[in-house]
DNA sequence: ATGTGC
């Protein structure tokens, strides 16, 4: 099914498209869109092998909860939130200290805690000291996250602290990987065929993924580390999994578009939603041939648009909504994103890890339930952010003096 | 997804 390296027809759709490998049984939700944009995916020029996994969703360039096996690179395959990942954290503190209330107060304020020396930890991860240094230790928006949680169950044979706290990080490289994308998309008016992986371009936007790769990864270290001072522990990485990057492999570059790249006997966790747990799981031998990749969580059940209709329609809902079944609450002051976000729009990380597990890519390790889930707290954090940067902070105080 | 917009 080759087209020839260098020759033209590597420019244009393959003639045979590449083969489809789906990870799901019958059972799985998966949406007709999505699978159409499976079959398009394989038309792409330079795409080899394509494996969809349960949490498969349809997206704006192509599916979600893929990996996709390329001779060329598809920037538009990846998006703009390059390097996004889930990183789980436990924390030196006991679960049976935890009071939710209290602790949803503290992580509230958790973006207000001050980063020690940005530049140099940023220098650290091999990066610019300057490097959207003011973004840094944020969420962000959309499916982005911050949450505190318990052991729910521990598998059998496995080895787990169920009696600790965990902090699982869902963010990404914030206004650095938009940056990247919107540059590339500008610079390259012939997107949808890709690049050429020794051209400038292709060379300039791998350098810049590789950046934003180790930006989103600090990033999600410094929100943890903000989260730990803000409810007074320190946090220790248990599992760092990116699934929005390209990795370089033998047969070619691997893009995982919302699929968690692992390798066998890595520990990588599938996030839950607020109705449905977290899991841990383990990468088993069966990852290497499904492109070194599983799925990152649950997956959209429903579009954002279309939530609008499904809940939140009146003030006691939405209350209801930052609340779950185990006596843990979310932080969010957005409305809409109350709404885009609410639990009901997912499926189910269990049915999602179940396929997983069926298809012998995983063993799950553990389950998490969710306490308190950070998405986004009033402007103040913002506001005092900006303040501080243009110096307003020292006014503001002048006017609260004067009252 | 986004210093999310003029």
């Amino acid at each position: 099914m080759g087209t020839s390296i260098g020759s033209e027809s590597s420019l244009t759709p393959s003639v045979q498209p590449a083969a489809i490998h789906r990870v799901f049984s019958d059972k799985a939700w998966i949406e007709g869109a999505a699978l159409h944009q499976l079959e398009e995916m394989a038309r792409l020029a330079g795409v080899r092998e394509i494996v969809a996994f349960p949490d498969l969703h349809p997206g704006k360039y192509g599916a979600t909860g893929v990996a996709l096996l390329s001779e060329r690179i598809h920037p538009l395959l990846i998006g703009n939130d390059i390097g996004c990942g889930m990183s789980l954290f436990a924390l030196d503190l006991p679960l049976r200290k935890l009071k939710v209330d209290k602790a949803a107060a503290r992580l509230r304020a958790f973006e207000a805690q001050e980063i020690d020396d940005a530049s140099a930890r940023l220098e650290e991860a091999g990066l610019p000291p300057e490097l959207f240094q003011n973004s840094l230790g944020t969420i962000g928006g959309g499916n982005h996250f911050c949450e505190l949680q318990a052991i729910d169950k521990v598998a059998d044979g496995e080895a787990f602290d169920d009696q600790r706290l965990y902090l699982l990080v869902h963010s990404g490289s914030r206004g650095f990987g938009a940056s990247v994308f919107e540059s590339t998309v500008s610079s390259q008016p012939s997107l949808k065929d890709g690049l050429d992986p020794v051209s400038e371009a292709g060379e300039v936007w791998l350098a810049a993924h590789d950046r934003c790769v180790a930006w989103a990864s600090l990033n999600r270290q410094l929100v943890a580390e903000r989260a730990g001072l803000a409810l007074g522990a320190e946090v220790e990485l248990i599992a760092d999994i990116p699934h929005n990057l390209v990795r370089v492999s033998s047969g070619g570059f691997i893009h995982h578009k919302g699929a968690a790249a692992v390798r066998p006997g890595e520990l990588a966790p599938v996030a839950g939603s607020r109705a449905s747990l977290s899991h841990l799981v383990r990468a088993g031998e069966g990852v290497t041939g499904a492109l070194g990749a599983i799925s990152h969580g649950a997956g959209r059940k429903y579009d954002r648009a279309s939530m609008y209709g499904r809940v939140g329609k009146t003030r006691s809902d939405r209350e209801q909504l930052l609340r779950n079944a185990w006596g843990g609450v979310a932080i969010c002051d957005d409305r809409n994103l109350v709404i885009e976000e609410a639990a009901a729009a997912y499926k189910d990380a269990g049915h999602v890890v179940a396929d997983l597990a069926a298809a012998g890519l995983v063993t799950p390790v553990a389950t998490l339930r969710p306490l308190v889930t950070y998405k986004k707290a009033v402007d103040e954090v913002e506001t005092e952010r900006r303040d501080r940067k243009s110096g307003h902070r020292e006014m503001r105080r002048q006017k609260d003096g004067w009252r």
